[in-house]
DNA sequence: GCAAAAGTGTTGGCAGTACACCCATGT
DNA sequence: ACATGGGTGTACTGCCAACACTTTTGC
């Protein structure tokens, strides 16, 4: 059925975009990196940072060129990795745009830029999006919904919850990390079982930190692991109560 | 850093195409269909099912309308689901075009359609695949490991695996999916207890099914719970070998 | 024909493990 | 106040045994 010719196939092009989801731990909320866009349509509303894909770079390199122009890191001091396509016809008022989604997780950066080119980028938590106290561009609130639950599944299997960690972290600022993406408290004493116990997660220095208050705690670096084994599920149980963020 | 007229940016439009990964449960052993390219290049080498995303189409309905001409079965009698983008630049040496995978499962179907277009549409073991036996065109060996390992974590937290099952079927027969797709045997025991537990997983119809050999087996048809918890998890303990009994 | 064996489904029990929950202690 | 460590009861699961139901085989 494709190509009625049976010699050249109707190839129609379309204008690819990709979208970043770029999330951090601030204080106690997840927050996220939007724009204010600039132009036509959705003037001053906020939005993906994001941008065409060129002709002749992969998805992932456009990516990390997007990420490097929004927070000045290189995608190696965060985790970056593609999230879905997003191709519905209407989602874009100007025309055919399709767009690759992309999640990219890090420690709590630096101001973003705002000087190299026209947009100013903001972190602005979560909550207040879902909460509709932000709205965002495009269906682009879609594709966060989309990344903060797969998120939050990644922090069950794998170990990038460490990524938002900048070295040397505690076994306490990890397990802020959990508590904050999924909002719901941890038993400090399990938490710190099942990560000691996985294979290469946790990679001790030998150093301690000395808080204001409270006793000193140990100081790790991120282990070779990608995978966290076993994993550390988001059981009914652990829902009960005790939200991080009520309301 | 786009558009560097401020104005209008440099789009550039790129030809997308989806692909899909069709798997069944053939006899003994995980198929997944392929056809044979009667076009350069790659002519007469096998490939995943696909073609071009039209102008007024989601990648979804893409997807769709692919599996219907391959299959002429419709998607709701299978599981369709987007996997991830493809996009290196020299997959494809006509020049740029990126692919969005999907991954289909179903039951063991009709033989595929030939004669509608002069594609011929088979169904060859996974195994014979990824052992080298059979070449795949473009990256399409790549797109195939990447379905499958998604594939076997799909059936670990979702209900998919039921989809694999013509209705109603056993928890034999779900179980010998689970043993196809995964590649080891699985305690009948164990399984049944954690199948017939999860919520709205198995909905039995009260009717048995009586095999050529042995006991009557009960009945079921798929719930309505779209998640398996607890999930089934491949742990270490179960990759011990291929046999049910040690001895 | 009848008894035994073989093959599959189903049920239940036992033991080891993992985890939620709680408590104790160090700084 | 927080990190760390330990202990206990419960739930889950791996392993195993027994039983149920049917067909096939042997005599």
């Amino acid at each position: 059925m494709i190509g009625t010719t049976g010699h050249d196939p109707e190839v129609s092009l379309l204008a690819v975009t990709v979208d970043l989801v770029i999330f951090t731990v601030r204080g106690d909320e997840l927050h996220i990196l939007v724009i204010e866009r600039g132009n036509a349509p959705f003037l001053g509303v906020m939005a993906l940072p994001g941008g065409y894909v060129r002709p002749g770079e992969t998805l992932d390199e456009a990516a990390e060129r997007e990420l490097r122009e929004e927070t000045s890191l290189d995608g190696s001091a965060l985790h970056l990795e593609q999230l879905r396509a997003y191709s519905e016809p209407e989602r874009d008022p100007r025309g055919r745009v399709i767009t690759v989604a992309y999640l990219a997780l890090g420690p709590d950066m630096p101001p973003p830029v705002a000087g190299t080119d026209a947009r100013e980028a903001v972190w602005v938590p979560v909550a207040s999006i879902l909460g509709g106290g932000t709205e965002l561009a495009f269906d682009h609130a879609t594709i966060l919904r989309d990344a903060l639950e797969h998120a939050r599944s990644q922090l069950e299997h794998t170990t990038v919850a460490a990524r938002f960690c900048p070295e040397p972290f505690t076994v306490g600022e990890l397990r802020r990390i959990y508590e904050v993406v999924w909002g719901f408290k941890l038993d400090p004493s399990n938490f710190r079982r099942k990560m000691t116990r996985a294979e290469a997660f946790l990679e001790p220095t030998g150093e301690q930190r000395f808080p204001d208050v409270g006793r000193p705690a140990a100081l790790y670096r991120r282990g070779s692991a990608r995978f966290l084994v076993p994993p550390l599920l988001r059981t009914a149980a652990s829902h009960d109560d005790a939200r991080v963020h009520p309301g």
